[in-house]
DNA sequence: CAAATATATATTGCACACAATACAATTGTG
DNA sequence: CACAATTGTATTGTGTGCAATATATATTTG
């Protein structure tokens, strides 16, 4: 019986290194737009979604208030987007984006394919990978 | 053709956010014995290794100094390891388990055990998760 | 052997993550 | 309608990550 509790016998570690390995292999690309990667994933829910209020962004992203209200402003302090409360509702924070951050995607629009072409792994793997990754996320 | 710039679409936000959620897996039974996940997968080396230098601990991690130094501080303030300066050549500081850090051990044994069950996937889809990743790692 | 170079760790600064807490606005209930 | 409970965001504190820099020690080279 190996031993369980061995680096190399782990499957958690390679993919929490993975992981931090992915927002290193975006850096580069994503620093020409002044994004680190948390806050280009936000880009991705507001090219798409107009307005979203912090809560909405935090359930699509598994991420809580305490992270999302600094990253937000950092990214308001860019002229990226805009912070507004809700008339309707003033515990609410409407999320939206500037001109300058619509502008943004054009630019964007090349980097998930620069990252697969970086990644060297087939359609078959990557879409393997994200089955398996999906399955594991909605226990 | 469908946009990729849609959070649906990336296969590497999934990855991204199923990494943080296993440092949260992972929590209710490290808080246990007083770790962190990074802080865990220190004691899983150096409950092989012995001595380990803070460079060794590094590139098995892919961590660098920056993380490492303070963290080991912390883990030598809570009585589980030493840090000591060779004295052959005194650049290096040599990391090595106290008895309390060895005695840790046993007290792990359960959890890899225990992640796997949580995780509710085949041996299969572990095999092939650990395979596909230690392709792209491999770069 | 002295000076330049390389190596190993530490420090600093910034940006996440997340738990715990605080607080204001809203909703539900008697 | 008063008021307790809930909701949505913000704040605080701790712990990573990582780039850039500093510092001390070794090693290499002329």
């Amino acid at each position: 019986m190996k031993d369980l509790l061995k680096l190399e016998n782990q499957i958690c570690f390679p993919l929490y290194a993975f992981s931090r390995e992915l927002t290193n292999l975006y850096r580069p690309f994503l620093e020409e737009m002044d994004l680190t990667y948390p806050q280009y994933l936000v880009m991705l829910i507001l090219w798409v979604e107009k307005q979203q209020t912090v809560n909405q962004l935090g359930e699509k992203l598994y991420l809580d208030s305490g992270t999302l209200t600094p990253l937000l402003k950092r990214m308001e302090l860019k002229g990226m987007l805009m912070r507004k409360r809700s008339q309707t509702d003033e515990r609410m924070v409407i999320i939206s984006l500037t001109d300058a951050g619509e502008k943004m995607k054009e630019k964007a629009s090349c980097i998930p394919g620069k990252l697969v072409e970086t990644l060297g792994l087939s359609i078959d793997e990557l879409i393997q990978l994200k089955k398996i990754v999906n399955k594991a996320m909605k226990r």
